[in-house]
DNA sequence: TTATGATTGTGAAAAATAGAACAAACATTG
DNA sequence: CAATGTTTGTTCTATTTTTCACAATCATAA
């Protein structure tokens, strides 16, 4: 894993604390919804199944958000954390490839949930362009440059066929998109400055088919 | 994130590393497939997007599989690997939730080149049961203790919404899977010796959304 | 055959991550 | 109000992971 890191501040957080915010942030709305208004790190992070030292922790990176004897306010700390991710205000991305896992991804109704939008779809396969998925016109791949600088899209997530997730990423690139999300089983060789997260669900189940094997003897 | 370990011989070794071995035999049967014969640490490293001495240490876990001042034989490195992740004998996983990502996962026709396949699919949903995927008839939900056990599946994929996760997993624990990989964005809390992996591609996208944030600035 | 250059494998150093420990702050109870 | 118990925030320590550095090995070409 390239471990890529982030300022704030004066201080540098990695991805890894990023996205555990983000998980934090996720129960805490739960906890919100089922009106309960304060948490302690030790109750959190068993609801979280990790480590109430590693909550705070993380935490601490941006600032004390609790009260010392008491806990968290779970409103105020949704807030907070929501502000901190900048997941208030609706974050867009354009997804090329809207075969079976791109549909899924553009009908994912958890992503409103997290402000996070999908502003456009492309496809190169001629009976794919024009479809209209949950609501989404499916765009021809050749207008993706045009359409994701217009927009001012930032985030790509790939979900084409391994060997064209390369070029796709390029284009993405030079559109002005500076993050990817890419589920093709490849690696994608970029400029350094986009930022590449890979989900390669065979990897993540060919892990677990040796630690099933190991656990056997 | 719960690093998890695993015994080979006297060593330990985390399911990252396996992650990455995993990752490598991917390309290397790309090149295998080119024709390519003799790789070094180096180029391979450059396709994988990683140092070479990463690769080097991940191998030397294992052992070593390369010749002082040529390279590894692709041929043969593929084989080790291959015997080493044990990818050489077919791994069946069982799947619940066969929704809209449950779908395409069913229908993920890589899966069958990493020996990896779906041996049964579940639902709750009547409109769901019955209906062939693929070729895969969804099963019932109710009968998956039975046909998990029947079939001596170990491992389960979790695509059920966030709500019946933990239900779902606790029910295939006890059937007898002991590795799941989990899409449903919520933590799963269960017996120890069940290792979970989780896929949450809102906290995925998030932290690239706070990453082109910061960029931004 | 002998130098030269390339490449592996690994012990040791460095960096990053996680965990423990504890003082400071607060609430509660008597 | 004082004493006690709780919980945070943070420093310090331990562990894990990554990177460096280099001896050992091999091919090649003089
Ligand atoms: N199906 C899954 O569950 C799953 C899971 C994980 C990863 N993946 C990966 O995601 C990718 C897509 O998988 P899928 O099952 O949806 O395959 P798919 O064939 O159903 O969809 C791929 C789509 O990409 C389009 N496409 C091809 N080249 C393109 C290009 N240059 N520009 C734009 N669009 C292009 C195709 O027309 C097609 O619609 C693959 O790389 C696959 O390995 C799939
Ligand atoms: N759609 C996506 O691209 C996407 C991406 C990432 C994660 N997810 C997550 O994966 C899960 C499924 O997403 P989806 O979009 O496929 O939703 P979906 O509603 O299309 O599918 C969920 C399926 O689970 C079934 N189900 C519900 N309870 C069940 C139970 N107890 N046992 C067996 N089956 C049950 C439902 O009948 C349905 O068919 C959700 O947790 C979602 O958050 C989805």
């Amino acid at each position: 894993m390239t471990s890529r890191r982030v300022l704030t501040g004066s201080k540098q957080v990695s991805l890894e604390v990023i996205k555990r915010l983000s998980s934090y942030l996720r129960d805490l709305k739960t906890l919100e919804n089922n009106g309960v208004t304060v948490v302690s790190s030790g109750s959190l992070a068993e609801l979280l199944g990790i480590s109430s030292v590693q909550f705070r922790k993380d935490l601490s990176y941006f600032g004390p958000f609790g009260k010392k004897g008491v806990g968290y306010n779970v409103c105020t700390l949704t807030a907070k954390l929501t502000e901190l991710l900048g997941a208030g205000d609706c974050m867009g991305f354009a997804l090329a490839g809207a075969g079976k896992l791109g549909s899924a991804i553009i009908q994912y109704s958890s992503l409103q949930r997290f402000n996070i939008k999908i502003m456009a779809a492309f496809d190169s396969d001629r009976r794919k362009i024009g479809k209209k998925i949950d609501g989404l016109v499916v765009a021809d791949a050749k207008d993706m440059e045009t359409t994701v600088r217009t927009m001012g899209l930032k985030i790509g997530v790939i979900c084409v066929p391994a060997k064209a997730a390369q070029q796709v990423a390029e284009r993405m690139a030079s559109a002005g998109i500076i993050a990817v999300l890419n589920f093709a089983p490849t690696e994608i060789k970029i400029l350094k400055k986009v930022h590449v997260s890979n989900v390669d669900i065979c990897v993540e189940i060919e892990a677990l088919s040796y630690f099933v094997r190991q656990s056997a003897t």
